[in-house]
DNA sequence: GGTTAGCACTCTCGATGTTAGAGTGCTAAC
DNA sequence: GTTAGCACTCTAACATCGAGAGTGCTAACC
């Protein structure tokens, strides 16, 4: 992609201007507004090229140009220079974290959520640690009446799910204790992740006439596992309607609906081929999903030790704020990692 | 409020047409569409009374009438008749309680969202039973390494709130253990909201040497009082988009934004002062909220025993279908009840 | 007196026409 | 290779117009 240095700038200035402005960009306004030292014509000429190679389009005859995705993939990985945070944001970032150090987990992705989409207003994802990842602690049961007990699943990051089983009345509370101990005895400090369908028909076989009842134990088990992949937060999704180009309602409905579908936005998170710094930039159409080829999605996942436990993203218009939007994500990750 | 029943006929025509069709209705469509028996100038000379009388007013000179909020105040009081639904609706209703019959109470709530929201293809509210009235059944304390535990607090109706604490590294086990069956033997068997300040702090009492480690006990016992009562679950927000009367993008907005404020919504759904069955209607100005002053709100309380436990909702647009959104309620009330 | 037919009037909505402005592409000069 | 000039194109905004729907009023009718 052999662009000459004059090419380049021109691109830049367009990308850049219309992320400012979201209105095509002519070449008056780029002559005027960027000291390139060129006159209207000249870049005229230039951006008749880059329109003919794909970077730039006119969405009619006679406008301005607009940056094309190719454009602004090119723009990202070749031109954009790293943003700067003013210190009152940075600020923000470390007083979120520093106040709400203590809390658990669940507060913590949703203070992140809402952190996130109000300094970029776009839309904020974040997938939580993944219990997956996390160790089992213990399992414990309670039981309420003869019937009913309560089952509690702790991992040693503090994670508890928890379910209403029905145990059969023919189990006296002693073998129940029995086979609460025979399972930790078996589980403990295993991964979460490590608790496949084999090991569970293994501890199947072995407390063989209790199956009825260890099933809604082992279901829980499972379903913890599948869950908590899928649990998405979001946080400002009312922001992107604010801009200019969801005037469109039907849009509007499109993206709003697959908000509400968990399992989608799990998948449009999923697999980020890690970029520059762990952070991964997907434009339009290399986003999967139909509702959101008009989007960008900028991904970074975090640590906590080795594992990635985590993702955050954001989505916002292909004519995003690229720069800043990855240097708030960095912060954060960087933040989040601390703790 | 003496309308003849003329009028009343008229009123209900047009409140009902206009229900269905989102558009003013004039005097010859009434005339046509309902079997009054009267000409058209007859009923104009009688909706020009009810607009004098507030029950309709013109959005323009020459068009139809609308129902005014006064309208459908009058039509839900007096005019409205009880709609049946659909048998294969009733199956639906009957058919998700029945599979999820043994699900825990989040999943009960997050499936009566979603079933209500699609049935009236409006947006539904729901806040699940209170943990503030149920009873304590268990607090337990899990250290993790001699500086973290995780504080387990369990209801007897199986509600679990958790919370990692930090504790002071004097502090023996066995001296930890004293302290959580102490704490236990206290709080056995009452409900959460008697759990008031003053029986905090006496408790702080007895135990003052370790204020600071109850002190973040306390806090959560405090904290899941609150939350709880404000955690609103929302189904089929966009919905609410498809309505005619939300063309405009600023409304959307104003609304989506209001949905994302749980504490304003539980608001909303609080303190219904119950109408017939139990159930509330709200209609436009008479919701606080300035959002939704252009829209209704159906409630409806659901108990087990004798407490209310949940509040149950249902938000569009003043022009609704009143009677089959009461009804839908109804039915659903009916089966949450069972459970 | 209540009801109806007739008619002039009003207002919206969509289609059509017009204009100003922005930006281009091309050509010719520098 | 760069620039100035100019004719051309397209959009967005505004005004104009006619059709259609529905009204209010008046006068006739039962």
């Amino acid at each position: 992609m052999g662009l000459s240095s004059r090419k380049k700038e021109i691109l830049q200035a367009v990308v850049t201007d219309y992320i400012k402005m979201a209105q095509p960009v002519g070449s008056r306004t780029i002559s005027r507004r960027y000291q390139v030292g060129l006159s209207p014509a000249t870049i005229r000429n230039d951006m008749a090229d880059l329109e003919e190679m794909g970077y730039l389009l006119q969405p009619h005859t006679s406008a301005g140009r607009i940056p094309t995705q190719k454009g602004y993939r090119y723009y990202v990985d070749e031109l954009m220079e790293t943003a700067d945070l003013e210190e009152s944001e940075k600020d923000k970032i470390k007083q979120v974290y520093e106040f709400e150090k203590m809390r658990e987990s669940e507060e913590i992705i949703k203070y992140t959520t809402n952190l996130l989409s109000s300094l970029t207003n776009y839309t904020s994802l974040v997938i939580g640690p993944q219990l997956k990842k996390s160790a089992f602690k213990k399992l414990q049961i309670m039981p309420f009446d003869n019937q009913r007990a309560l089952l509690l699943l702790v991992a040693d990051t503090g994670f508890v799910k928890n379910k209403v089983i029905h145990y059969p009345q023919t189990l006296s509370s002693g073998e129940l204790n029995r086979i609460v101990s025979y399972l930790n005895r078996r589980l403990e400090g295993l991964t979460i992740d490590k608790l496949t369908s084999r090991l569970i028909s293994e501890l199947r076989r072995d407390l063989y006439h209790h199956i009825k009842f260890l099933e809604e134990t082992f279901t829980l088990l499972e379903e913890s596992l599948a869950e908590d992949e899928r649990r998405v937060f979001l946080g400002g999704t009312t922001n992107i309607l604010s801009q200019p180009e969801f005037g469109d309602l039907e849009k509007v409905r499109a993206l709003l609906s697959l908000f509400e579908q968990n399992a989608l936005l799990a998948n449009l998170l999923a697999r980020p081929v890690a970029g520059i710094d762990g952070i991964t930039v997907r434009i339009g159409r290399e986003n999967m999903l139909e509702e959101v080829q008009e989007c960008s999605l900028v991904i970074a996942t975090y640590c906590l030790g080795k594992e990635v436990v985590g993702t955050i993203g954001v989505l916002g218009p292909t004519r995003m704020e690229y720069s800043r939007t990855i240097a708030i994500l960095e912060q954060i990750v960087n933040h989040l990692q601390k703790i």
